[in-house]
RNA sequence: GCCCUUGUAGUUCAACGGAUAGAACUUCGCACCCCUAACGCGAAAAUCCAAGUUCGAUUCUUGGCAAGGGCACCA
């Protein structure tokens, strides 16, 4: 069992690499850039070399040929064996013995399998979510937060040390705007995150009709910044506390928990003082009363960072967060997820953060998501038409709950649902969000997988005893060849923060374990003892995937 | 006008420059309820257009066309 213990075949891809890199020396084609994949068809094996291909030009010879010199010469320490194609890739099928060995290692590791160590002793902060207060969170928010979960969970799988940061915007116009709509109704003690948003709506609504209205909106802004109205500011810190409590009413159903909170009231003062800073340094400069970055000389454009009435923009704000951060939490790597309508405003803020601060710029990455949008049109919070997710989320768990009476598993499946069509996707493509077509309950979604893993641990439930006959059956379970991939799914899906891959390598997989299910009994058949260790394997390998994902496993369905 | 992102079956999404472009929904057919049918099997159906780079292009480059987003005091 010390191979179980050492996880030999968590590494298997980069064995075939390093193997393969040192039989390309050995016939002269040292360093040629190869990939080591798995085939999409899987009789051409478990791996797939295409070295050849690349090497064939540079040695004069077909890419057959140098195939036909790699594969003799490849040092991989597992049974295999090696064949070359027509075409010149070099395919590599697993031995039975050791398929079944990958099979006893996902069985009997629980929750260890898939664990790497690619991000061993980093220390990672992944910023996402950010919500408003005095708005309410709506379905935008519910993909970053899906996104952004499930990219700090892949990233601490590989074993680094992740911190978990939401920064609220709770100064600035729009809370202005709800503050001066809540005094206009004498609301004095909203109650709910709703009305908060409402009242955001209805003075934006002034905002852009009464000129009067606005300049007390503006003045409002300026006060809030100020902050030495201590009537105006126990109200706000009110109506903060309001919406912080309903956020965090929906996180713990979405299952994130933040580490910290940062807020622009604390990233204002500092990020104008240190962009003021920066105007003698010539990184600012002032142009008409404002602060405004030049970006144009680096092929961007020009932004203002402090305006004219003296109030900060997202832009110094951001700056102030970044210097926040450091001050808070020692990192080695920053992560900030957005909406990619940011990425103008981010590419200049990290421009100038490249001056004022270099090495905080250059460990710091924008991932930007993209939008979700509506089948019906545009989503705008300033006009109110937004679908909020505490709305989506019970429009969910009210469809699930028609299979599904125990309120529990409703939500699971619910929140199973949301985040699997989120998850399911290249994080930087948007969503053209249609309910009915959007939030499949069938075929490829979030409860596809989950009821996967609960037929299969049903079996397990049954299996008291360990059951009969323990060879392994001569031919391997397509199941078995998908299971053992997944240390290195987990791994790349984690180095491109691209959830998407883990994504569609676990409907794969369910796929496979449906097939599996519905042709091979298992209880009670002459291979059971070695059917159970599949089972067992199939449910590791999607409780753990899924965990990954942060997609709930419910217990029955 | 400039910049960014995206164009793949009827629809919603995959495909680290590789083998016959994968799924799901829909449609049609089959199976059939024996460890849970939110299941399984089969069929039909797609790379926006044009050049270029490459042994090989959905993927890279350039130019069109189309959609979405951003472009000084919102975030």
């Amino acid at each position: 069992m010390s191979f179980v213990e050492s996880g030999t075949l968590a590494r298997m891809e980069e064995q075939i690499r390093q193997a393969s890199v040192l039989a390309l020396k050995d016939i002269g084609a040292e360093g040629v850039p190869f990939t080591v994949e798995r085939p999409a068809e899987s009789t051409h094996g478990d791996y797939a070399i295409n070295a050849a291909f690349v090497a064939a030009k540079q040695l004069g010879k077909s890419p057959h040929e140098v195939a036909k010199d790699i594969a003799p010469i490849l040092k991989i320490s597992v049974h295999e064996d090696i064949k070359v194609s027509e075409t010149g890739f070099i395919n590599i099928t697993l031995s039975r013995e050791t398929i079944a060995l990958a099979v006893a290692e996902a069985s009997a590791q629980g929750d260890e399998w898939g664990k790497g160590t690619v991000n061993a002793n980093q220390r990672v902060m992944v910023e996402y979510t950010d919500p408003n207060p005095f708005k309410e969170m709506h379905i935008g928010h519910l993909m970053s937060n899906t996104i952004g979960e499930s990219v700090s969970r892949l990233i601490a799988n590989e074993g680094a040390t992740v911190t978990r940061a939401c920064y609220s915007g709770d100064v600035g116009p729009h809370v202005a705007k709800a503050i001066w709509a809540l005094r206009k109704s004498c609301t004095t003690d909203p109650q709910t995150a709703g009305d908060l948003s409402g009242a955001y709506v209805e003075g934006n609504r002034a905002y852009e009709t009464s000129p009067e209205a606005k300049a007390e909106i503006d003045a409002l802004n300026q006060a809030l910044y100020v902050g030495d109205d201590l009537t105006l500011m126990e109200f706000w810190s009110k109506g903060r506390a309001l919406a912080i409590e309903a956020f965090e009413r929906v996180f713990k159903i979405l299952g994130t928990h933040f580490d910290y909170y940062f807020f622009e009231s604390e990233t204002a003062e500092s990020g104008m003082r240190i962009v003021r800073d920066g105007i003698e340094k010539g990184i600012f400069e002032e142009s008409e009363g404002a602060v405004i970055y030049k970006g144009e000389k680096e092929g961007l454009h020009t932004l203002v960072f402090i305006t004219s009435r003296g109030t900060p923009t997202y832009e110094a704000k951001e700056i102030g967060l970044a210097f926040l951060k450091e001050e808070r939490v020692q990192t080695d790597r920053s992560i900030v997820l957005t909406g990619m309508e940011q990425i103008g405003h981010f590419k200049i803020v990290l421009a100038a953060l490249k001056k004022i601060a270099p090495l905080i710029a250059a460990k710091t990455t924008h991932v930007p998501h993209g939008l979700l949008s509506l089948s019906t049109g545009k989503m705008s919070s300033r006009e109110g038409n937004v679908i909020t997710a505490t709305e989506l989320i019970h429009e969910v768990i009210l469809r699930s709950s028609e299979k599904n009476p125990d309120p529990l598993i409703a939500e699971q499946v619910a929140i199973g649902a949301i985040k699997y069509m989120i998850l399911r996707q290249a994080p930087g493509s948007g969503i053209i969000f249609d309910e009915e077509k959007s939030l499949s309950l069938e075929g490829d979604s979030g409860p596809y997988l989950q009821y996967a893993l609960v037929r299969a641990r049903k079996i397990l439930t049954y299996a008291a005893t360990g059951g009969e006959g323990s060879d392994e059956p001569g031919a391997p379970y397509a199941i078995e060849r998908l299971i053992l991939h997944f240390p290195e799914v987990v791994a790349r899906a984690a180095r491109e923060l691209a959830p998407n891959i883990l994504t569609t390598y676990l409907t794969e997989l369910a796929a496979a374990w449906n097939n599996f299910y519905a042709t091979e009994q298992v209880l009670g058949s002459p291979e059971e003892a070695y059917k159970q260790r599949v089972t067992r394997a199939f449910a590791n390998t999607m409780t753990n995937g899924l965990k990954l994902l942060g997609i709930p496993t419910p217990e029955r369905m």
